[in-house]
DNA sequence: ATATTAATTTACCAATCGGTACATATAAAC
DNA sequence: GTTTATATGTACCGATTGGTAAATTAATAT
């Protein structure tokens, strides 16, 4: 067993192990190589700039992470457990009408949000690439893709409890929502604000499906108003 | 003054030139050289793979484009007046919705057409990339800026035509069509086919603010139902 | 024919790419 | 202490990166 699978079944299991200790943090190096791959793209990040910004030589990354595109996977780990970690909370808000307001509400802050690299990196960090890299390509199309998943079912769901008008089609709804959310990574690496892509996000929701329901239309979700 | 430089002013003007004659054909490379960097990316495409692909090899391409950088640039201007010449001729539609109806409903056409490399090459170019790029980068943003730009100006002239309720932001509304745009695109790179780029688009297009004229509802336009 | 001009081919450049061999350093186990 | 196991630093690997020097070839001008 190499070291990196050591590492990656006995994360933060404290065991008394023999031999020189590593002289630095994992999970911090983790966080260091994320930020680097998430500024500059997988194929945009050399070994170089990665050892650099981890702290850490060559040999180290390799005992520890197993090289450039096992140290990426890991990565893109990490930030689906963290940084993004906002998307599985949101589709659990109650209403389909909640769930897209939360998501591409927390994503307009969390793509424009000072501390982070702009864009997303699931979406920007190998979209077009050379010969080496089509593995983590279709790495990264395959987590688009079961992010869009993930929102159909949701909407599945809201259908199914009337939440959505019988005629809208779930799939298409989250290929909507998706393609949202993908124009607005670009727009914030671009260097949209805040601001403005809380106006896009308002739109969406301004005409999102509501199911009519009788009597007064107190149902009728409030429409958000940001700030430019 | 460089022969690249010669070639940049002499666009398919014949003058009888001494000394051996080029042994390819100008415009002819440089499409093929779009369709490398079209596919791959500014960082994507090695210049093994754009001189394979052109049928030259180094020096020519030098002494003909100028190096890796002006060659990628010249690609893009040909790629403005070539393949996307579609968005001129939209803005230049009679109503905003029309624009944004030949917009969208072209580019759900251009972004999955079988013979184009997937997605646009001025969003995808270089999103990312390392630290040899940044001119680069700055440049595709800058196309997209302009993009922006152009829609912006064509919807304030929509709302001085009365075309565009008073209460909506030309610029507003330009990014949201940006945005919708450029998800389009990463969706097209994902995979999504055209006739699902045409649901999003019909979405946008059921929603489009449109003024309420007096009389008959006859003036609200159609909604474009797609195929699957 | 000869000179001139320019594009071709071949071979090469230094720098960087991701990845490693190897010796050394540092810990626990005995 | 000695042994064993792991991490570290240095120095290196072949391959590829974008870019050229120099010789050759092919055209026109005289």
């Amino acid at each position: 067993m190499s070291n990196h699978e050591w590492h990656a079944m006995n994360t933060s299991k404290i065991v008394r192990q023999r031999g020189r200790p590593p002289a630095f943090d994992h999970d911090e190096a983790l966080n260091k190589a994320m930020h680097v791959f998430w500024s500059h793209g997988y194929e945009g990040s050399s070994m170089a700039a990665l050892t650099a910004a981890m702290g850490i030589n060559k040999p180290s990354l390799y005992g520890a992470f197993g090289g450039k595109e096992e140290l990426f996977r890991k990565v893109v780990q990490k930030y689906l457990a963290g940084p993004v970690a906002y998307i599985g909370e949101a589709l659990s808000e109650p209403t389909a009408y909640r769930v897209v307001e939360k998501l591409l509400t927390m994503s307009a802050e969390f793509l424009t949000h000072d501390q982070n690299p702009r864009g997303c990196m699931v979406i920007q960090g190998a979209l077009t690439c050379g010969e080496g890299a089509e593995l983590i390509q279709q790495e990264l199309r395959a987590r688009r893709s079961a992010y869009e998943d993930g929102l159909q079912q949701r909407f599945e769901r809201a259908r199914a409890e009337d939440d959505l008008p019988a005629d809208e089609s779930p799939a298409e709804l989250a290929k909507y929502v998706a393609t949202i959310h993908q124009g607005m990574s670009v727009q914030a690496t671009s260097g949209a604000s805040k601001g403005e892509l809380l106006e896009v996000v308002g739109r969406v929701l301004k005409h999102w499906p509501v199911v009519e329901r009788g009597g007064a239309g107190a149902s009728q979700p409030q429409v958000l108003e940001s700030s430019a």
